[in-house]
DNA sequence: GTCTATAAGTGGATAGAC
DNA sequence: GTCTATCCACTTATAGAC
């Protein structure tokens, strides 16, 4: 096994227990039994649990631009783009379900820690943030891009949230429906006030 | 100092060490420190973390029931009672930019260390909700009135997430009037489709 | 009811053999 | 690159003196 390949791997299993049980929760000894490594090893790759924390956080930096970019070249319409976000909790709905949304309880958490990779967290939140905006740019809301996108973050945090406490399928389809319908009304910019534009 | 005022001091310590940094960062002596007990002591009050947790939630649901109360007494119509709610976002926004909102992100750590207390945290939102179907169907929706209650819900988890990772206040206030305006809107129930009804 | 002392275990982290 | 052995700090938890 090469090196890199082993750092991989421990890489993508600190990513799943973080998310599963929580970066605190998560030991040095879970780890390296999740990729059958002995802890004396698992020095050699990572000195210290927030060397982790920081590749895990990179690591999802760049899968989360990968599948962003995989939005932006798999739907025609800046609409049916941001769809494609909001139905992430439907895909993922299981998981979201027992685990909350990746990104918002690691912000959370990290933030209680008070931890120093907390910004680097939350550049997560604004990878999604930046291209919500280009999005509600090229729907021609050029001016309240920004307040949208964080409307649509906003929402799609919420539904997650109260997924995972209340377990509810139906509460997050009709949540999602409820998104599609106001984006809706969002697209055309000059019509009388359907949902109350952002100022 | 008798047992039951010594163990009260406990519980809102606890209460407030468990919100700060959260349940599993927070220690016995971080606990035992802020009372100014020794932790040989501390047993004698609490012969488990979970026995803590357990009264920190039943001490949270006493508090909660208490401050619905005081809304219902405190405003004359049901929309003014949601506002109530919705307006926590602003009044503690200095604690929740920080630590987020206490009910949340509790679901949330329990859910992910798959604690045996994680459905009493959930009562937490179950009061809430259960207070805001009251307001809805007082407001003429009860068809409808658990979507709108738990539509309010989310929306107020997801303001609270991303004001902690943003830390934006003009978003939370930007938000709020949002809701306020939607809250209008669900008013008359047999108007001209204003915003989207939920199903 | 409060204390000190201490057990038993787990956490992160290191040294050095192979 | 991988292992075993080990260290130290900290955590939960108990026993027993006062």
């Amino acid at each position: 096994m090469t090196a890199s390949e082993t750092r991989r791997q421990i890489v993508v299993a600190a990513d799943r227990l973080f998310y599963e049980r929580g970066f605190e929760a998560t030991s040095f000894a879970d780890i390296a039994g999740a990729v059958r490594l002995s802890r004396g090893n698992f020095y050699y790759h990572f000195r210290t649990k927030d060397e982790i924390l920081q590749a895990v956080i990179a690591h999802r930096i760049d899968a989360t631009q990968a599948v962003l970019d995989a939005w932006e070249a798999g739907a025609d319409s800046p609409a049916e783009r941001i769809l494609s976000f909001v139905r992430i909790l439907i895909t993922n709905r299981t998981a979201i379900m027992a685990h909350g949304c990746p990104v918002g309880t690691l912000c959370n958490e990290l933030s209680k820690l008070d931890h120093a990779a907390k910004d680097d967290a939350v550049r997560l939140f604004t990878l999604f943030r930046g291209w919500l905006v280009r999005q509600f740019t090229a729907l021609g809301r050029e001016a309240d891009a920004d307040a949208l996108a964080l409307h649509v973050l906003m929402r799609s945090q919420g539904v997650a949230t109260l997924a995972t406490a209340f377990r509810d399928e139906a509460f997050v389809r009709r949540e999602i429906d409820d998104v599609a319908a106001w984006l809706t009304a969002q697209c055309p910019p000059a019509s009388p006030p359907a949902s109350r534009p952002h100022p």
